[in-house]
DNA sequence: CCTGCGATGTTAAAAAATACACATGTTAGC
DNA sequence: GCTAACATGTGTATTTTTTAACATCGCAGG
């Protein structure tokens, strides 16, 4: 557990099964392995898991005998930093480009719920913006 | 130019370059080195830009004698595919989760144009979502 | 034209990441 | 309590990535 976990400092391999654990919440090294490219071995994925608690990403607790991994870095968190990566990198802070490319390429369906919440934010965002 | 470009496939170095080529729009060694942690020694950025290069990541063409290196995959694809692979891992096709988020963590300042646009995009939904 | 600075070309080497075989331990069912 | 099935522990081999040294080339200024 060296230095402070940054997504960025990953390597591929790394940052693929840290992919997987987050999609999945928590998961085993069987589950982890099924959504690898290129399939490796059981005990591949295990080293790495194990690299990862190392390092910091990952902790484990012992479920009747098999390791559950859960991510260090809570889901919101890591989704915040990723959004902001994906942000400096391809955006350049255009939030609202973001936001457009989002709703666009999604065909999104938002709820009612969803509508009213995101209004409300930019009605926030109207107000303070002046 | 072995197989279609998947930035997933990158290695740890090789998507630091493209992020930072990203940003820059296009870039030379000397700019893509100063961005990178750990300030690689200028003929080690140049490697592996040629192996971006060559793996068809990049495109290069020579201005004043130096190299200008352009990504291959056109910004807004790659835009696309970022958000898309941040959207699958952190917030599982919610897009509504993800639009909020952005707008609450960069305290965005929306011009009243960009409202006009997420405005009309959110009531479109709302025409076809029913 | 010629020379210096800075760029690229090439090749080698070190470091890191990835993969896996084999040993050992644990669980669940009989 | 034994055993089969499945998990983990450990150490090593291989591949891939990353770095860098050294040679060569090209532009720009004198």
């Amino acid at each position: 557990m060296a230095k402070r976990p940054e997504i960025q400092e990953l390597t591929r391999r790394e940052r693929q099964i840290m992919d997987a654990v987050y999609q999945l919440g928590s998961a085993t090294a069987v589950e982890v392995m099924e959504r690898l490219p290129g399939k490796p071995v059981n005990a591949t994925v295990r080293t790495m898991l194990k690299v990862l608690e190392h390092k910091g990403y990952l902790r484990h607790e012992r479920i009747k005998g098999r390791f559950v991994y859960h991510p260090t870095i809570p889901v919101t968190r890591a989704r915040h930093n990723a959004l902001e990566h994906v942000m400096e990198t391809f955006f350049q802070g255009a939030e609202a480009s973001a936001v457009i490319a989002i709703l666009k390429q999604s065909e999104a369906s938002l709820s009612e719920a969803d509508r009213e919440r995101i209004l409300a934010l930019i009605e926030a965002s109207r107000q303070e913006g002046r």
